[in-house]
DNA sequence: TGGACGTTCATCCTTTCGGGTGATTTTACA
DNA sequence: TGTAAAATCACCCGAAAGGATGAACGTCCA
Protein backbone atom coordinates (compact mmCIF):
# COMPACT_ATOMS: atom_id res chain seq x y z
CA UNK A 1 0.00 0.00 0.00
CA UNK A 2 0.90 3.76 -0.47
CA UNK A 3 2.95 5.38 2.39
CA UNK A 4 0.64 8.04 1.90
CA UNK A 5 -2.29 5.90 2.86
CA UNK A 6 -0.44 4.46 6.22
CA UNK A 7 0.48 7.95 6.99
CA UNK A 8 -3.20 8.86 6.91
CA UNK A 9 -3.82 6.14 8.84
CA UNK A 10 -1.33 6.68 11.33
CA UNK A 11 -2.80 10.46 11.87
CA UNK A 12 -5.97 9.28 12.24
CA UNK A 13 -4.98 6.15 14.86
CA UNK A 14 -3.03 8.76 16.81
CA UNK A 15 -5.76 11.05 17.13
CA UNK A 16 -8.35 8.58 17.29
CA UNK A 17 -6.59 7.06 20.99
CA UNK A 18 -5.97 10.66 21.65
CA UNK A 19 -9.59 11.30 21.71
CA UNK A 20 -10.41 7.93 23.42
CA UNK A 21 -8.43 8.90 26.34
CA UNK A 22 -9.65 12.26 26.64
CA UNK A 23 -13.04 10.67 26.23
CA UNK A 24 -12.15 8.46 28.94
CA UNK A 25 -10.79 10.99 31.35
CA UNK A 26 -14.13 12.84 30.70
CA UNK A 27 -16.24 9.97 31.09
CA UNK A 28 -14.80 9.55 34.79
CA UNK A 29 -14.94 13.12 35.18
CA UNK A 30 -18.89 13.40 33.83
CA UNK A 31 -19.34 9.75 36.15
CA UNK A 32 -18.02 11.40 38.90
CA UNK A 33 -20.59 14.58 38.74
CA UNK A 34 -23.09 11.76 37.64
CA UNK A 35 -24.51 13.87 35.15
CA UNK A 36 -24.12 15.29 31.64
CA UNK A 37 -24.26 11.96 30.14
CA UNK A 38 -25.93 13.78 26.98
CA UNK A 39 -22.97 16.33 26.62
CA UNK A 40 -20.48 13.11 26.38
CA UNK A 41 -22.43 11.36 23.89
CA UNK A 42 -22.67 14.69 21.57
CA UNK A 43 -19.19 15.17 22.04
CA UNK A 44 -18.32 12.05 20.72
CA UNK A 45 -20.91 12.29 17.97
CA UNK A 46 -19.78 15.93 16.93
CA UNK A 47 -16.28 14.38 17.02
CA UNK A 48 -16.56 11.53 15.11
CA UNK A 49 -18.64 13.01 12.69
CA UNK A 50 -15.85 15.24 12.16
CA UNK A 51 -12.90 13.04 12.31
CA UNK A 52 -15.55 10.52 9.35
CA UNK A 53 -15.64 13.81 7.34
CA UNK A 54 -12.22 14.68 7.23
CA UNK A 55 -11.00 10.76 6.73
CA UNK A 56 -12.85 10.94 3.80
CA UNK A 57 -11.97 14.20 2.07
CA UNK A 58 -8.53 12.91 2.92
CA UNK A 59 -8.82 9.55 1.80
CA UNK A 60 -11.28 9.96 -1.26
CA UNK A 61 -10.61 9.98 -4.61
CA UNK A 62 -11.54 13.11 -6.53
CA UNK A 63 -13.61 12.78 -9.71
CA UNK A 64 -11.41 14.59 -12.06
CA UNK A 65 -14.09 16.50 -14.07
CA UNK A 66 -12.28 18.11 -16.98
CA UNK A 67 -13.48 21.40 -17.89
CA UNK A 68 -12.13 23.58 -20.92
CA UNK A 69 -12.08 27.07 -21.00
CA UNK A 70 -11.56 29.23 -23.73
CA UNK A 71 -9.69 32.19 -22.74
CA UNK A 72 -9.04 34.57 -25.31
CA UNK A 73 -5.58 36.27 -25.17
CA UNK A 74 -5.54 39.31 -27.10
CA UNK A 75 -2.16 39.92 -28.54
CA UNK A 76 -0.38 43.15 -29.43
CA UNK A 77 0.35 43.07 -32.93
CA UNK A 78 2.08 46.16 -34.53
CA UNK A 79 1.18 48.05 -37.44
CA UNK A 80 3.29 46.60 -39.79
CA UNK A 81 3.28 42.82 -38.62
CA UNK A 82 6.50 41.20 -39.44
CA UNK A 83 5.63 37.18 -40.33
CA UNK A 84 9.05 36.43 -37.69
CA UNK A 85 7.95 37.76 -34.99
CA UNK A 86 4.33 37.10 -35.28
CA UNK A 87 5.29 33.11 -35.39
CA UNK A 88 7.39 33.40 -32.48
CA UNK A 89 5.03 34.80 -30.40
CA UNK A 90 2.45 32.23 -31.49
CA UNK A 91 4.98 29.52 -30.88
CA UNK A 92 6.10 30.56 -27.72
CA UNK A 93 2.22 30.67 -26.94
CA UNK A 94 1.67 27.09 -28.15
CA UNK A 95 4.65 26.10 -25.80
CA UNK A 96 3.50 27.44 -22.86
CA UNK A 97 -0.42 25.95 -23.26
CA UNK A 98 1.03 23.01 -24.21
CA UNK A 99 3.95 22.59 -21.45
CA UNK A 100 3.00 25.04 -18.37
CA UNK A 101 1.16 22.57 -15.55
CA UNK A 102 -1.64 23.84 -13.46
CA UNK A 103 0.74 23.64 -10.43
CA UNK A 104 3.53 25.71 -12.13
CA UNK A 105 0.52 28.35 -13.44
CA UNK A 106 -0.68 28.03 -9.75
CA UNK A 107 2.95 29.38 -8.59
CA UNK A 108 3.17 32.04 -11.44
CA UNK A 109 0.52 33.77 -10.88
CA UNK A 110 1.55 33.71 -6.81
CA UNK A 111 5.35 34.68 -7.86
CA UNK A 112 3.18 37.67 -9.86
CA UNK A 113 1.62 39.25 -6.72
CA UNK A 114 5.03 39.97 -5.62
CA UNK A 115 5.52 36.52 -2.76
CA UNK A 116 9.05 35.00 -2.24
CA UNK A 117 9.35 30.85 -3.01
CA UNK A 118 8.87 30.94 0.73
CA UNK A 119 5.53 32.75 0.81
CA UNK A 120 4.34 30.83 -1.76
CA UNK A 121 5.59 27.09 -0.44
CA UNK A 122 3.68 28.82 2.94
CA UNK A 123 0.87 29.71 0.53
CA UNK A 124 0.61 26.39 -0.93
CA UNK A 125 1.47 23.77 1.83
CA UNK A 126 4.78 22.39 0.10
CA UNK A 127 8.29 23.03 0.52
CA UNK A 128 10.45 25.61 -0.26
CA UNK A 129 12.66 23.09 -2.49
CA UNK A 130 9.09 22.39 -4.18
CA UNK A 131 8.60 26.08 -5.39
CA UNK A 132 11.95 26.13 -6.49
CA UNK A 133 11.78 23.11 -8.78
CA UNK A 134 8.24 24.88 -10.01
CA UNK A 135 9.68 28.18 -10.87
CA UNK A 136 12.93 26.30 -12.92
CA UNK A 137 10.51 24.45 -14.73
CA UNK A 138 8.56 27.69 -15.36
CA UNK A 139 11.48 29.29 -16.36
CA UNK A 140 12.31 26.78 -18.82
CA UNK A 141 8.82 26.46 -20.38
CA UNK A 142 9.01 29.80 -20.22
CA UNK A 143 12.15 30.24 -21.76
CA UNK A 144 12.93 33.43 -19.38
CA UNK A 145 15.73 33.86 -16.97
CA UNK A 146 14.13 35.36 -14.09
CA UNK A 147 10.59 35.51 -12.09
CA UNK A 148 10.27 39.21 -13.30
CA UNK A 149 10.96 38.37 -16.50
CA UNK A 150 8.60 35.45 -16.55
CA UNK A 151 5.97 37.80 -14.98
CA UNK A 152 6.19 40.01 -17.86
CA UNK A 153 5.95 37.84 -20.41
CA UNK A 154 3.08 36.10 -18.92
CA UNK A 155 1.11 39.24 -18.74
CA UNK A 156 1.90 39.87 -22.01
CA UNK A 157 0.54 36.71 -23.14
CA UNK A 158 -2.52 36.70 -21.10
CA UNK A 159 -1.57 33.86 -18.67
CA UNK A 160 -2.00 35.62 -15.64
CA UNK A 161 -4.88 39.00 -14.73
CA UNK B 1 -17.30 4.68 -5.51
CA UNK B 2 -14.22 3.97 -6.52
CA UNK B 3 -12.56 0.52 -5.47
CA UNK B 4 -9.71 2.41 -4.32
CA UNK B 5 -12.21 4.41 -1.76
CA UNK B 6 -13.71 1.15 -0.50
CA UNK B 7 -10.52 -0.64 -0.37
CA UNK B 8 -9.55 2.63 1.81
CA UNK B 9 -12.93 2.15 3.86
CA UNK B 10 -11.94 -1.27 4.86
CA UNK B 11 -8.51 -1.09 5.73
CA UNK B 12 -9.83 1.88 8.04
CA UNK B 13 -12.25 -0.08 9.23
CA UNK B 14 -10.25 -3.03 10.42
CA UNK B 15 -7.91 -0.41 11.83
CA UNK B 16 -10.77 0.87 13.95
CA UNK B 17 -11.86 -2.41 15.56
CA UNK B 18 -8.00 -3.04 16.02
CA UNK B 19 -7.71 0.25 17.80
CA UNK B 20 -10.74 -0.72 19.84
CA UNK B 21 -10.05 -4.03 20.73
CA UNK B 22 -6.44 -2.26 21.50
CA UNK B 23 -8.58 -0.03 23.79
CA UNK B 24 -10.41 -2.50 25.56
CA UNK B 25 -7.55 -4.36 26.45
CA UNK B 26 -5.83 -1.49 27.56
CA UNK B 27 -9.14 -0.52 29.78
CA UNK B 28 -9.43 -3.99 31.09
CA UNK B 29 -5.56 -4.10 32.24
CA UNK B 30 -5.48 -1.07 33.38
CA UNK B 31 -8.70 0.92 34.20
CA UNK B 32 -11.75 -0.17 36.07
CA UNK B 33 -14.33 1.37 33.78
CA UNK B 34 -18.09 0.23 32.95
CA UNK B 35 -17.68 -2.13 30.36
CA UNK B 36 -21.32 -1.28 28.39
CA UNK B 37 -20.19 2.15 28.52
CA UNK B 38 -17.19 1.87 26.58
CA UNK B 39 -19.18 -0.37 24.16
CA UNK B 40 -21.31 2.48 24.10
CA UNK B 41 -18.65 4.76 22.97
CA UNK B 42 -17.30 2.45 20.72
CA UNK B 43 -20.80 2.25 18.70
CA UNK B 44 -21.43 6.09 19.15
CA UNK B 45 -17.78 6.45 17.37
CA UNK B 46 -18.58 4.20 14.68
CA UNK B 47 -21.86 5.53 13.33
CA UNK B 48 -20.91 9.07 13.81
CA UNK B 49 -17.78 8.23 12.07
CA UNK B 50 -19.55 6.25 9.27
CA UNK B 51 -22.24 9.49 9.67
CA UNK B 52 -19.46 12.09 8.73
CA UNK B 53 -18.11 10.39 5.98
CA UNK B 54 -21.73 10.05 4.09
CA UNK B 55 -21.96 13.53 4.58
CA UNK B 56 -18.64 15.02 3.28
CA UNK B 57 -19.72 11.91 0.49
CA UNK B 58 -23.17 13.62 -0.04
CA UNK B 59 -21.31 17.38 0.45
CA UNK B 60 -18.33 16.79 -1.11
CA UNK B 61 -17.81 19.10 -4.56
CA UNK B 62 -15.78 17.12 -7.84
CA UNK B 63 -12.97 18.14 -7.98
CA UNK B 64 -12.24 19.95 -11.24
CA UNK B 65 -9.27 20.31 -12.88
CA UNK B 66 -9.29 23.34 -15.53
CA UNK B 67 -7.48 23.18 -18.91
CA UNK B 68 -7.13 26.47 -19.75
CA UNK B 69 -6.92 26.88 -23.89
CA UNK B 70 -5.93 30.07 -25.22
CA UNK B 71 -8.13 31.14 -28.19
CA UNK B 72 -5.36 33.71 -29.96
CA UNK B 73 -7.24 37.43 -31.00
CA UNK B 74 -5.51 39.24 -33.05
CA UNK B 75 -6.19 42.84 -32.09
CA UNK B 76 -4.64 46.48 -33.00
CA UNK B 77 -3.11 48.15 -30.46
CA UNK B 78 -4.81 51.30 -29.85
CA UNK B 79 -2.98 54.68 -30.82
CA UNK B 80 -0.88 55.76 -28.21
CA UNK B 81 -0.92 59.09 -27.43
CA UNK B 82 -4.51 58.98 -25.66
CA UNK B 83 -3.16 56.04 -23.15
CA UNK B 84 0.22 57.97 -22.92
CA UNK B 85 -1.54 61.25 -21.14
CA UNK B 86 -3.81 58.89 -19.49
CA UNK B 87 -1.47 57.34 -17.76
CA UNK B 88 0.77 60.34 -17.47
CA UNK B 89 -2.01 61.89 -15.37
CA UNK B 90 -1.88 58.81 -13.16
CA UNK B 91 1.51 58.68 -12.53
CA UNK B 92 1.65 62.59 -11.45
CA UNK B 93 -0.89 61.58 -9.02
CA UNK B 94 0.28 58.51 -7.66
CA UNK B 95 3.84 59.63 -7.96
CA UNK B 96 3.38 63.15 -6.09
CA UNK B 97 1.77 60.69 -3.02
CA UNK B 98 4.68 58.16 -3.33
CA UNK B 99 7.45 60.70 -3.32
CA UNK B 100 9.31 58.07 -6.25
CA UNK B 101 11.64 60.65 -7.99
CA UNK B 102 11.89 60.30 -11.71
CA UNK B 103 15.16 58.43 -11.93
CA UNK B 104 13.58 55.74 -9.63
CA UNK B 105 10.58 55.49 -11.41
CA UNK B 106 12.91 54.75 -14.54
CA UNK B 107 14.18 51.85 -12.81
CA UNK B 108 10.91 50.91 -12.08
CA UNK B 109 9.92 50.75 -15.45
CA UNK B 110 12.71 48.92 -16.75
CA UNK B 111 12.48 46.48 -13.38
CA UNK B 112 8.98 46.00 -14.52
CA UNK B 113 9.96 44.53 -17.80
CA UNK B 114 12.32 41.84 -16.25
CA UNK B 115 15.18 43.38 -16.30
CA UNK B 116 18.06 42.72 -14.45
CA UNK B 117 19.82 45.10 -12.03
CA UNK B 118 22.58 44.87 -14.18
CA UNK B 119 20.93 45.18 -17.36
CA UNK B 120 19.77 48.11 -15.96
CA UNK B 121 22.31 49.74 -15.20
CA UNK B 122 24.05 49.14 -18.43
CA UNK B 123 20.93 50.68 -20.02
CA UNK B 124 20.94 53.58 -17.85
CA UNK B 125 24.75 54.14 -18.28
CA UNK B 126 25.16 54.46 -14.57
CA UNK B 127 26.77 51.58 -12.23
CA UNK B 128 25.43 48.68 -10.63
CA UNK B 129 25.72 50.06 -7.35
CA UNK B 130 23.92 53.14 -8.21
CA UNK B 131 20.54 50.84 -9.54
CA UNK B 132 20.79 49.19 -5.97
CA UNK B 133 21.11 52.36 -4.24
CA UNK B 134 18.02 52.98 -6.58
CA UNK B 135 16.04 50.02 -6.03
CA UNK B 136 16.25 50.15 -2.26
CA UNK B 137 15.16 53.92 -1.95
CA UNK B 138 11.90 52.79 -4.49
CA UNK B 139 11.24 49.65 -2.08
CA UNK B 140 11.33 52.23 1.27
CA UNK B 141 9.15 54.48 -0.71
CA UNK B 142 6.85 51.89 -2.04
CA UNK B 143 6.83 50.02 1.27
CA UNK B 144 7.76 46.40 -0.33
CA UNK B 145 10.14 43.84 -0.03
CA UNK B 146 11.00 42.78 -3.69
CA UNK B 147 11.14 43.83 -7.52
CA UNK B 148 8.24 41.77 -7.82
CA UNK B 149 6.22 43.23 -5.18
CA UNK B 150 7.29 46.89 -5.99
CA UNK B 151 6.18 45.86 -10.11
CA UNK B 152 2.78 44.29 -8.84
CA UNK B 153 2.05 47.50 -6.82
CA UNK B 154 3.64 49.90 -9.14
CA UNK B 155 1.17 48.14 -11.52
CA UNK B 156 -1.79 48.26 -9.39
CA UNK B 157 -1.10 52.05 -9.26
CA UNK B 158 -0.92 52.92 -12.00
CA UNK B 159 2.59 53.85 -11.91
CA UNK B 160 3.50 51.77 -14.41
CA UNK B 161 1.24 50.46 -17.91
C1' DT C 1 24.77 80.34 2.20
C1' DG C 2 23.38 76.32 4.45
C1' DG C 3 20.21 72.58 4.40
C1' DA C 4 17.27 69.29 1.85
C1' DC C 5 17.21 66.32 -1.80
C1' DG C 6 18.60 63.73 -5.89
C1' DT C 7 22.12 61.23 -8.30
C1' DT C 8 26.06 58.82 -8.31
C1' DC C 9 29.25 55.24 -6.48
C1' DA C 10 31.30 52.31 -2.99
C1' DT C 11 31.92 48.33 0.57
C1' DC C 12 30.33 44.68 3.53
C1' DC C 13 27.12 41.42 4.61
C1' DT C 14 22.97 38.42 4.44
C1' DT C 15 19.22 36.57 2.02
C1' DT C 16 17.05 35.04 -1.97
C1' DC C 17 17.16 33.28 -6.46
C1' DG C 18 18.38 30.20 -10.01
C1' DG C 19 20.82 26.08 -12.20
C1' DG C 20 21.91 21.38 -11.85
C1' DT C 21 21.10 16.89 -10.36
C1' DG C 22 18.81 13.04 -8.30
C1' DA C 23 15.17 10.85 -5.94
C1' DT C 24 10.41 9.29 -4.49
C1' DT C 25 5.58 9.36 -4.75
C1' DT C 26 1.29 10.30 -6.91
C1' DT C 27 -1.58 10.72 -10.88
C1' DA C 28 -3.09 10.05 -15.65
C1' DC C 29 -3.56 7.29 -19.40
C1' DA C 30 -3.07 3.96 -22.91
C1' DT D 1 -1.15 -3.01 -15.45
C1' DG D 2 2.77 -0.73 -16.93
C1' DT D 3 4.38 3.72 -18.21
C1' DA D 4 4.77 8.68 -18.74
C1' DA D 5 3.96 12.88 -16.62
C1' DA D 6 3.30 15.59 -12.68
C1' DA D 7 4.22 16.75 -8.02
C1' DT D 8 6.99 16.50 -4.27
C1' DC D 9 11.49 17.08 -1.72
C1' DA D 10 16.52 17.28 -1.13
C1' DC D 11 21.41 18.99 -1.66
C1' DC D 12 25.04 21.87 -3.58
C1' DC D 13 26.79 25.91 -5.68
C1' DG D 14 27.15 30.39 -7.84
C1' DA D 15 24.75 34.56 -9.07
C1' DA D 16 21.61 38.10 -8.07
C1' DA D 17 19.16 40.77 -4.98
C1' DG D 18 18.63 43.33 -0.92
C1' DG D 19 20.00 45.91 3.65
C1' DA D 20 23.02 49.09 5.96
C1' DT D 21 26.06 52.65 5.78
C1' DG D 22 29.06 56.18 4.08
C1' DA D 23 30.43 59.61 0.85
C1' DA D 24 30.98 62.84 -3.05
C1' DC D 25 28.75 66.10 -6.11
C1' DG D 26 25.11 69.00 -7.98
C1' DT D 27 20.65 71.53 -7.79
C1' DC D 28 17.12 73.99 -5.70
C1' DC D 29 15.32 76.97 -2.37
C1' DA D 30 14.39 79.42 1.94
Amino acid sequence: MTVRFTKHIVVYGASLAALLVLMQWLQMRYLIIDHAMDIYTGAIAIIFTALGIWLALKLIKPKTETIVIEKEVYIEVPSSPLVINENFVVNEKSLDRSGISSRELEVLQLMATGLSNQEIASQLFVSLNTVKTHTSNLFLKMDVKRRTQAVDKARKLGLIS
